[in-house]
DNA sequence: CACTTTGTTCAAACATTTTTGAACAAAGTT
DNA sequence: AACTTTGTTCAAAAATGTTTGAACAAAGTG
């Protein structure tokens, strides 16, 4: 975190550049990692996993959809790690598998409208916190009410968190607008 | 990532609860440490550390603003911590040093208004994203206007960059929309 | 049936991020 | 001047999160 930010001095520490150049792994070319690197800090931004980013990234720029073990080879990363990623983004609707593969294996391409992108995050990462976080909030005043502590403490901490609630709730409320607007 | 979800079965490691509770450490009532912990899921969420989430749900419910030795005394954690927690926290415009710390000690409490939380975060977390996105497209773009390929690849290249242009320009103009709708 | 190909699982290895705590500076007190 | 109190810094330790790879299941093929 921060990592850039006035509040931290250090260096990020670049992972797996140089050896994934070296022995012949990276069947990358330097536009594409660009463009993988690219999904990668997308993703963090996100709190998601360098290696969904990476999937995704390379699905993005294939102009034909790709298998699991083409990911797999083209980016240098394990299978297990590919088919984690895979089926994370699978659960986010950023990858779908690919009509017309009547074949063996399965075939993969990547969504590109930024209203499901968006709609999926939101459903998957945002809601479920907005909701046990509602639930949270709802049990912490009812304990309050039940204190026995002096009733100016008592009443500021039910101040606090309404405030708290109502955060939530418009949290919610914005949502679906948000994704509206991001519809075009 | 995705502790709670159909991705993973593993359990969170729940770091310090029982020893700050054994040893008299946690001068923290229960209430208050399960607002405490609130916040700390609240942070984690957006991807800071957990230390910010302990500090801003202390100063969240504290009546009196606090300084930063109350805070590492009844959260149980280092001054070092709370420093950093702090100072990023200012930042954020998240926590604000309070008027009339008229005494040797600086004193903190929490901002508490929806519209100057979320501004702030967009303001440090995620417009400079947005930026060195923006930024890395163009170069992208550029770099395939020189390309060598075959006119046809580089005619999808071109087409994909420049839908995600249109993401990052769609997702800057939302900002401030968001921030408005959530300001009541 | 024996062998291959495709994909999943999960514990251990590894990488990254966060926290700690000791050393330090600045300023106040005796 | 010696001591205390407040806060910062940063390298090392601890915690957390991610990836790997070997073992496995399912399904296809000769």
């Amino acid at each position: 975190m921060f990592e850039q930010s006035v509040l931290v001095g250090k260096v990020g520490a670049m992972r797996r550049v140089a050896e994934s150049e070296v022995r012949g792994a990276s069947e990358l070319g330097a536009l594409e990692r660009q463009v993988v690197d690219f999904f990668v800090d997308g993703v963090k931004v996100l709190g998601l996993p360098r290696s969904m980013g990476e999937i995704y990234g390379l699905l993005f720029i294939s102009q034909e959809p790709l298998a699991l073990d083409d990911l797999a080879q083209r980016l240098g990363i394990s299978k297990g790690s590919v088919s984690q990623g895979l089926r994370a983004l699978k659960v986010l609707g950023a990858v779908r598998e690919a009509a017309g593969g009547d074949e063996r294996r399965m075939y993969f391409e990547s969504a590109v409208d930024l209203k499901r992108l968006v709609g999926g995050f939101i459903r998957e990462q945002i809601r479920p916190h907005l909701d046990s976080g509602k639930e949270k909030i709802g049990r912490l005043k009812e304990a309050v009410r039940v204190e026995d502590d002096d009733a100016c403490r008592r009443e500021f901490l039910t101040e606090r968190l309404g405030r708290v609630e109502h955060w939530i709730r418009s949290s919610g409320r914005v949502l679906p607008v948000l994704q509206q607007l991001l519809g075009e």
